[in-house]
DNA sequence: ATAACCATGTAAATGGTTACATGATTAG
DNA sequence: CTAATCATGTAACCATTTACATGGTTAT
């Protein structure tokens, strides 16, 4: 599954544009398990439309640059079938900043701050933008992926939040201090 | 942050062989946020010999292959150092399986259950493994790290048991049942 | 017997990111 | 006045995946 067959599961959900494509991927049901660049959104698109599998229309707009709203085809819809019964290769998962946190006791205080507060802000807002989808009139597909994502990524804030002070500080020594001590004793 | 960088981080802890990188990305402390094939793992190890930012030393073994073991050299250490002070990239996630799920309405009974158990089991997979990990005598980062897997991880397997029925039946309105109903009236 | 594990690599093909290129409008 | 939004695209570069190549040992 390429960014190809992805543009054309969202043109099968209604007309629409690269730009409107890739806003779905940055904030949109797609956030929090798929992302794509223009450098590969309007190449495919293109290729999907040399292949038959999506028409085009040009439209002109007042006060903004004219669009090009895509729609998708009967064979379109063929090959997303195809597409969506291949076996699903498993995730790919590659988390920089968890690289470097893993790695925390080598990185200035600066940088723990900094990676820290970068991956808990982006973590947050894709949870916000979820919170803000209203998944009520959709299939139970996107019912139970968007429940999924909320699952997750609300898993996932928890626990940076809770866990600030402990990574921030570079310590997990919070039993030795006194204050904190005393539920260890019965 | 490429292979190369997190070669050198992983040999920070410690010699190893591609081979034991590749096994530490599959089940061990990274299985959660980083894969790499041997197609990327070897080629990188080449490349920092040929730096001078590891060594390498053979050894012959009685009834197996022969092994090269790696060691971080000085320059290394300096090159993972800067390496883990860059801009961290933002999390690249991408999920064929939860595509495939948002477009549960499009799939087979067949296709729709093979989806599910195949990510069902791998997701099952890599929390056991973590489960099975002793971070007991690690530094913070990596205790952080692992309880961050955990926290995620946890809430991933979870939300797909607990929601199983719900996709593989596709349907979302368990509220209809009757059987199911009461819990709704006070 | 058959599969999985140990162990390393290369080459071709695929695919994706980044930088470049353009330019008007609107909100702060 | 500055940044962000709208809107599209290409070309060079970079990285990764996949298929190929080899072959003994151990567990089922």
């Amino acid at each position: 599954m390429d960014t190809r067959s992805i543009c054309l599961g969202v043109l099968s959900m209604g007309d629409a544009t690269g730009y409107e494509i890739k806003k779905l991927f940055e904030d949109g049901p797609f956030s929090h398990f798929y992302d794509a660049g223009y450098g590969s959104i309007y190449p495919a698109l293109n290729k999907l439309l040399d292949a038959g599998q999506v028409t085009c229309r040009h439209q002109e707009q007042e006060g903004r640059p004219a669009k090009k709203v895509y729609s998708i085809t009967a064979a379109g819809e063929r090959d997303l079938l195809d597409a969506l019964h291949d076996d699903p290769a498993t995730d790919r998962i590659r988390s920089d900043a968890l690289v470097m946190m893993f790695f925390g006791h080598k990185l200035s205080d600066d940088q723990r701050a900094r990676v820290f507060h970068k991956y808990l802000g982006h973590y947050a807002k894709i949870l916000q933008g979820l919170h803000e989808l209203d998944t009520s009139c959709d299939g139970f597909g996107r019912q139970f992926v968007h429940g999924f994502g909320l699952a997750v990524y609300e898993a996932a804030v928890g626990y940076l939040e809770e866990h600030a002070d402990e990574f921030l500080e570079g310590s997990t020594d919070a039993d030795r201090l006194p204050s904190l001590a005393a539920r260890g004793s019965s």
